[in-house]
DNA sequence: TATTGTTATACTCTATAACTATA
DNA sequence: TATAGTTATAGAGTATAACAATA
């Protein structure tokens, strides 16, 4: 079984602080490591694209929904302020990405919908993002991939 | 096999760009979501002993290498600036935690050292924290939480 | 010349809250 | 009164690079 950097980390707790049973650190140290390292290659793929991670995103939420969601649909399910909503669709729409409809039903709300060129643009992001995803992740196989999932599934389920 | 918000966006994709092959997001999007909430909460206990995560990282750097550090070990392991080093160490000594030392072989250079008061400290901090770490992980069971171990160290040892 | 570490500057991103318009 | 969204302000944290001292 081939050493990570995490196992020398828990070595050097076992000496220091042998009263421990630092063994969670193995999958949450692990954890935020392998994340840090696959967000800076996802980032990489936006980068081409000059979009940054939260522009992709917007970007992706509005192009899987299928169609037109308000502002504060999105604040809330991406985890930002409505603030920091308004300048990034703000940046989106001076790039002609999105534009914003005026809501038929409620003249407070408006609607952020992809453009053509927006819709262009993230469906060819897409596509190399999960192709850069797809070969991130071919050091394990199928049914790793897949217990790994699952792991993170029900993990998940039971904070959500 | 209970759905969790991810695989809500898995369907979402697979509506609207049947052609894509979205499984790794089921990695990697969970990745994400995961190390999220942990990370929140992991800050929480920071955050009672009056520390944000950089802060704990280089005491805890320090307390568990056992001796003394240089800023440049330090700042090249955790993955930060130089400058960003000198800020930190600089808030850890005015409180008290930490102190420079000069080396003795090189003039240029210094040792970063755990006060009495940052050991007592940081032995208190890691204590809460490997406790936060364990609650957090206790809806899997002790052989799903080391196959996770596992499959990340795969992952990661390949990348480092 | 290269390296250690600090300092000074500027920048990015964001939260906060005040604000407008509407419900 | 409450809500949708924008705007304006201020703040946190950082990188960058210039710098001083030493190797």
């Amino acid at each position: 079984m081939k050493q990570d950097h995490v196992d020398t980390i828990l070595a050097q707790w076992q000496v220091q602080r042998p009263d421990l049973d630092c063994s969670p650190m193995g999958v949450i140290g692990r954890m935020d490591r392998a994340n840090h390292l696959m967000k800076l290659s996802l980032e990489e793929v936006f980068k081409q694209f000059g979009l940054m991670s939260s522009e992709f995103d917007i970007l992706a939420t509005l192009r899987r929904a299928g169609e037109p969601v308000t502002p504060t649909e999105m604040y809330q399910t991406l985890m930002f302020s409505s603030g920091a909503m308004s300048t990034r669709v703000d940046g989106l729409v001076k790039r002609g990405l999105v534009v914003r409809q005026a809501s038929e039903t409620d003249r407070r709300s408006c609607l952020v919908m992809l453009t053509d060129e927006g819709r262009t643009l993230i469906d060819a992001v897409v596509t190399a993002h999960v192709e850069n995803e797809h070969q991130m992740l071919n050091v394990l196989t199928e049914k790793e991939q897949a217990t790994l999932a699952s792991l993170l599934r029900k993990w998940l389920a039971s904070k959500e």
